[in-house]
DNA sequence: GTAATAGTGTCTCTCAGACATTATGAG
DNA sequence: CTCATAATGTCTGAGAGACACTATTAC
């Protein structure tokens, strides 16, 4: 800021903080809509989202949004800025900047009425860029949805998409359902048993998946994954 | 945006756009930083950067300030969103959004005169780090260093920083230089000429570096890198 | 028993890391 | 010649992908 300025000389902007808040349900990638009541866009499908409060930081507004929406306790979701948006025209009515959140969820088994969440649902991936949203949402959506894919090679975040205990073939199944690609249940059984600190063993087990009974396990310490989550580029032995 | 609103009810918020530029310059990673003129933080170092203009989109706001800056021809300049800071009280006067934009530019041979660059100057940033910049600048430069050195990983970004022709060595210069880490010569070539789309070869050498003519090379069509370049990790054969 | 899934072992190919060796300039 | 750096080759070990094989449940 190199000259001196006014503040008041500038014309106001609306900021917003909206959300792409991701779940993975019935082996499907599906993030939360709700639908417009008001022009414009009206009827259309939307990210969740609303204005920034005036003494309110940009993760808490991001969590507020949130717990509106969801109503999930919010020690188990992972949040993370995603990135902003600002092209002048992107809302008709005004000049609105929109700082956007990618949040992972699990599954939750009960939608929590009585809070804003009635209007809200999620909907598969696939559907939602298939029905175009509103504003530039189908792009905050994409961008979300490349993060996530990214995310899942090199962190262990897959396990935020995961109930408190799950066993490897429920996480298997997160990545397949975020990648689209299917992956040999005993190459990734090596893979993130061998991971340190991916997965702590609870010492229980579950047959819920059918056949031999499996280990449950819970997220471990680890906030990066060396060597990453090779993701199966389709061509996986150039030569 | 569940709840009708009305914009004017909700207080306005200034927003800015800064850049966190770096270069590599005698095989140091350096950061531009101008000098404050007036309160607050008076004398101190901070990120260029200015207020996002009523008509004007995000990335442009960023090569704007950018060109004021450096006047660097911004086709040779690599321009990314970074992040976006909104915490109340990091700006005493108001509340400010800022949205921070990182750049990754060659050594300028001359830093351009008539324009602001007068005020800035590349500061090495282990200097810049030491030196507590204004407001949270320090915390944007570390956001920052960090996006560099993760993308130089799995991108052929490191060209960035070089000239519009280099040789091999110039380019582990810059991975040295950003990373803080030697890296061996001959693998990092190896690896950086089997990259396919990292490397064109331009027919040309030079001995510029002394010893064998070295070939050089610009810019491939690769925006990322398979498999990744393999940073050190300090722990290269555990076991 | 069969069906289904969990978990282990084995082989091959690629690639990272270490380092020898040769090539080509400047002085 | 020496010195410096470029560029290539060779060996070893880690890990990915493919897939055989064994283990433990439900029926």
């Amino acid at each position: 800021m190199p000259q001196p300025y006014d503040p008041a000389a500038f014309p106001s902007v609306a900021v917003t903080v909206d959300l792409v808040v991701l779940t993975v349900r019935a082996g499907r990638l599906a993030v939360l809509l709700v639908e417009r009541g008001e022009a414009p866009h009206r009827g259309r499908l939307a990210l969740p989202g609303g204005f920034l409060r005036p003494d309110e930081d940009l993760p808490a507004a991001a969590a507020r949004e949130l717990a509106e929406e969801t109503g999930l306790p919010h020690d188990c979701v992972h949040l993370e800025q995603l990135a902003t948006y600002g092209t002048p025209g992107r809302d008709p009515r005004m000049r609105v900047v929109t700082i956007c959140y990618l949040a992972l969820a699990p599954d939750l088994p009960s939608p929590v009425a009585g809070t804003d969440a009635a209007s809200a649902s999620f909907v598969p991936v696939d559907d939602a860029l298939a029905a175009a949203l509103a504003f530039d949402h189908d792009r905050l959506l994409r961008d979300g949805l490349e993060r996530a894919r990214a995310k899942l090679e090199y962190t262990p975040l897959a396990a935020a998409f995961c109930p408190e205990e799950f066993t490897v073939a429920e996480l298997r199944r997160v990545y397949e359902a975020v990648w689209g690609t299917p992956l040999d249940p005993r190459n990734f059984h090596r893979k993130v048993t061998g991971a340190d600190g991916f997965l702590e063993p609870t010492g229980h087990s579950t047959t819920r998946d059918g056949g031999r009974p499996a280990q449950l396990y819970r997220r471990g310490p680890a906030r990066t994954l060396h060597p990453s989550m090779p993701r199966s580029t389709g061509d996986p032995h150039p030569g």
